[in-house]
DNA sequence: GATTGAACTGAACGATTGTTCAGATAATGT
DNA sequence: ACATTATCTGAACAATCGTTCAGTTCAATC
């Protein structure tokens, strides 16, 4: 038996990545095989060869899909203007983005050891393609009077790990809404740049 | 051939953990061989199993220690007294402890999916003991009206996760020395949370 | 100097790994 | 109705996995 009734590449290419996401993230790229990820899509395991090269490219590509989605989601919701505003907006950005994709960016944060040389650097230049996002912001603010930044480059690495941070505690449902989240971070934020 | 000269358990079984440690660290768990860890003592891998009873337990001791050594040189570095001290000092010495012990830090955040339900739940225990230390003293603070804290819990994981950041990105000998980066952390925090 | 026992080797085990591929199947185009 | 082709199976591959264990070796003990 093969082929089962309507069943096309447009549509098992995305459950096969979206089912590789979802375990990778659970249980680890080194632990999950690709007849786990097979069997969650319901194929056999050489079947997947059809929408990958190899194992490590499905990861590659999870993590590249993600820091590009990331980079261009960024760029249609940068509000410009002051820095005020626009570090506001990316702290709050950046909070909801990541809470929507958990795995992808648990994964982005956690296989980079998994990737081979040449994959690596180019997840991380796009890495340090979001970080100079927000040292910009920052350094803007600092010229222009509107923060007190001691250490632009040290500080945009601070708030982006506790902001990132918020995905290993937050649960949906629970005593805070996203929204709470969003407005108490970006207090916390606040205080601790914008000049007064 | 088997036994080389003056070698004994006690230096042999040390030796293991921290081949173990430093592999971990480097290519994740799972990753990981009982091979390779035996190779990089110097030994066959059937040799391994005179100091540990299976890989699961390597790795859940490797993170049981790591914890309990983490919480009984916070008990022996608190200085007690008055929550911003206090503060202070959990700022400082978080960032001092968990920057020397890079590899036993980044296990104990990466590895923890990996590990028996059992196990987990005994490393997690240990975790929020640890988060608890620093909820309390900002708590302290927030009754005394020494801190401005809106939400403890949250300012909790928030600054955690921004000191435990560090480990990602500095680099002995880089651009900041160890206490340029206590220094300008805990003026972040003490922005963030200290009343003026 | 013989005996003991801790420390370790080396080979083996069944299971599982990523990957390949010839062949089977069913939807599509003619 | 037939041929084509995209899609998938099922079996096979060499390699590697964690773990076990009978046997070897050397240091300490008597």
């Amino acid at each position: 038996m093969a082929r089962k009734t309507g069943s096309h590449a447009d549509i098992t290419g995305p459950r096969v990545r979206a089912a590789a996401e979802h375990l990778i993230a659970k249980h680890g790229f080194a632990a999950v095989s690709m007849r786990q990820i097979a069997g969650e899509v319901g194929l056999q395991a050489g079947a997947l060869y059809l929408y990958t090269p190899d194992k490590q490219t499905l990861l590659f590509d999870i993590m590249r899909e993600h820091l590009d989605d990331l980079l261009a989601a960024w760029t249609a919701a940068d509000p410009g203007g002051d820095p005020v505003s626009r570090l506001e907006a990316f702290c709050r950005f950046h909070i909801r983005y990541h809470l929507d994709r958990q795995d992808a960016v648990f994964i982005a944060y956690m296989e980079l050891r998994n990737l081979e040389p040449e994959n690596f650097a180019a997840i991380e230049a796009r890495r340090r393609k979001y970080e100079a996002v927000l040292e910009n912001i920052l350094s803007a603010g600092q010229e222009s009077g509107a923060f007190e930044v001691p250490d632009p480059r040290l500080a945009t690495m601070a708030v982006i790990a506790m902001l990132t941070g918020v995905n290993t505690w937050f649960r949906e449902g629970g005593r805070l809404r996203r929204e709470d989240v969003e407005e108490i971070y970006w207090d916390l934020v606040q205080k601790a740049f914008v000049t007064r």
